[in-house]
DNA sequence: CGCTGTTTGGCAATCGGTTGTCATTCTGAG
DNA sequence: CTCAGAATGACAACCGATTGCCAAACAGCG
């Protein structure tokens, strides 16, 4: 009679608040506004409510929930290629603030394929409050087709209009060129990326300023692949080359490169200093010990999702009353110093002259 | 007067079945079943409402389709680690596979906390037709809870009356206690992972059959975390140790194992030989190369999330009918022999005996 | 021509919350 | 004692699809 001898029904599913509210006593919008709208209901009715419930066990159906409101908790989180290390700790953080503020993210993994990444968007808009795109794959224009839909944050790209989270690659390029010319080196090349990459286009041109202000030979070789294959086709493409440094889009690419190196018999950083970009799992370890630009990973994913967690709140309460600060938040980076660069080489500097 | 100049309504959200019938001129149960059961609807009918349906650029809510059918075509996989390049190829596999099913993957990341692990399932369970539990951290009784409500899958583990997906530990760890012993190797140590490990377990009864099989001393050491700092404490233990061989229960404590024994003037595989297992991203670029018994992590995932997708199935057609075959898939795995691994040094050999 | 059987489409209930509106009760001031 | 106004809870209409049941239409058969 009292606990669970309920006999017939309600076998399979979880109470509803309309078993809560019959329990209690009350309209089952009582119940409902006892735990959304709190203060509407007196307090002690509320109490009472409240433990009635989690006696029952009752948890509001998130579904049900969403489907007038709009309210489903989770937002996306779409990654160009999930099994690049660059992601790993950008997933972490996104998923810790995600999970502070009471939302659930959703990873999806588009493979490097704009194709997919459009059926990502296709599949996922229509069941998340908002959407952070990691280093997209998709134009301009497809991309504010979706902010249209949904509120977006990009990162490690801007948009205009959009906001977005990226690195101040600008200043970490000029950190890492001035660390090699302070080791003597006056002939640097920078191994770019995909050519579509907005990151890519900032090093590039953040390269290019730092090496014409310091009157340094500065040269450029790609596109390649951002992947240990394409740092080995840049190897063998570099070894021709009369440069005792490199600077690479990333350090995939530079772990590939310095493998190509030695397999052509060219030691790194005795013949050669490599830079690479973002500090990714696995660039401690590598042979020789990578010195890189760090990107702060982590922070970038906890910002992101704390700028849509920000866009979403606005949103809610005035849909288009604020002006759009277009806010683009930048954060900085840090020039590790490892093992893969070194002062310049004479034998090396010679050949180069 | 053509496409969009519809006046007043309809801004925001995008057209309903109520809409599309409005148009097609039919009721919209028409619509929804022209779309959820074909065949049900004559075909002429049927192909003008899906052509008017088209034209409104009309898409299936997946919200309100889930209401009352609780098929929201999601699934989670809940790693205990997303930073883990263990589970990079996993949830690519698992994620190809769901997307092929037209199902959504939700990514939920728990930080190696059983605790995060339960809050993560109360709050995906509701949302989710089914989960995968990847190197779950909670109890064997925790798990079945969360089975109870929706259909499970769990990876790397065995549990009973829940279908698994599992790498053959057992004759992996045979292959590598065969090639130490064919490279001269008369004692062999285990550097063993966490205590409440399933994988640990099973490696490390294989690894005492094979030893003992073959006449080889076989010790273990350990439990250490399954980290590069786990394999450096493990590093120094070993360091007064007498033997030529270990083998890491992973790769990253593999890893950290080699640096370990790099700072204190061990070479591998000159002095030492270290085995890994599961071959992750990176084991093939740190400094040996590390030879591993390898998993195949991308199988692994896709396995998984078809187990659970046929698990799927079977629940919607007829609940309890199978006798449930208590289904555990096993994937073979293959050893990938590098340069951490050498013949046994005679001086040290000397110094063990 | 009448009867049975099969398509096919419509009606309406349902999933489980949310929320606008209204009625009731209670409080306190005049 | 009366009445305005606030506090509180109930009613009912949604959100958008699914689906059991029924009726109309139609074909086929004797």
């Amino acid at each position: 009679m009292s606990e669970d001898s309920d006999g017939n029904g309600a076998r399979r599913s979880s109470p509803t608040i309309y078993d809560v509210a019959a329990a209690a006593g009350v309209a089952p919008s009582t119940v409902s506004r006892t735990f959304s709208r709190p203060g509407r209901v007196n307090s002690e009715t509320a109490e009472r409510i409240r433990r009635i419930a989690a006696e029952m066990g009752y948890r509001t159906n998130p579904v049900a929930r969403a489907l007038p409101t709009g309210r489903t908790s989770i937002i996306a989180i779409i990654v160009s290629d999930v099994t690049n290390p660059f992601f790993f700790e950008i997933i972490r953080g996104a998923e810790e603030t995600a999970s502070a503020a009471g939302y659930t993210l959703l990873v999806a993994d588009v493979n490097e394929s704009a194709d997919a990444e459009r059926k990502a968007l296709d599949r996922t808009l229509p069941l998340v409050e908002g959407i952070v795109l990691a280093t997209s794959r998709m134009s301009d224009s497809s991309i504010r087709v979706a902010a249209k839909q949904r509120p977006t944050v990009v990162l490690n790209r801007t948009t205009t209009d959009i906001p977005s989270v990226v690195t101040d690659n600008a200043r970490g390029m000029k950190r890492a060129v001035h660390h090699l010319a302070d080791l003597g080196h006056t002939s640097i090349t920078y191994v770019a990326g995909p050519q579509g990459s907005w990151a890519d286009g900032v090093r590039w041109r953040a390269f290019y300023d730092a090496t014409t202000e310091l009157d340094i030979r500065g040269k450029r070789v790609g596109p390649f692949a951002p992947t240990q294959a394409g740092g080995l086709s840049a190897a063998h493409e570099l070894a021709k080359d009369a440069t005792s440094a490199v600077i690479s889009y990333n350090d995939l690419m530079a772990i590939g490169m310095m493998r190509g190196f030695v397999r052509q018999g060219i030691s790194v950083p005795d013949d050669i200093s490599v830079v690479g970009f973002d500090n990714i799992f696995g660039s401690d370890f590598c042979t020789p010990p990578l010195t890189t630009v760090a990107a702060p990973l982590h922070s970038l994913g906890a910002y992101a999702v704390q700028t849509l967690l920000a866009e979403l709140a606005k949103t809610s309460y005035d849909r288009q009353a604020a002006p759009k600060p277009l806010k683009v938040v930048l954060l900085p980076s840090q020039l590790v110093v490892r093992g893969s660069t070194g002062p310049r080489n004479a034998v090396l500097a010679k050949r180069a002259s």
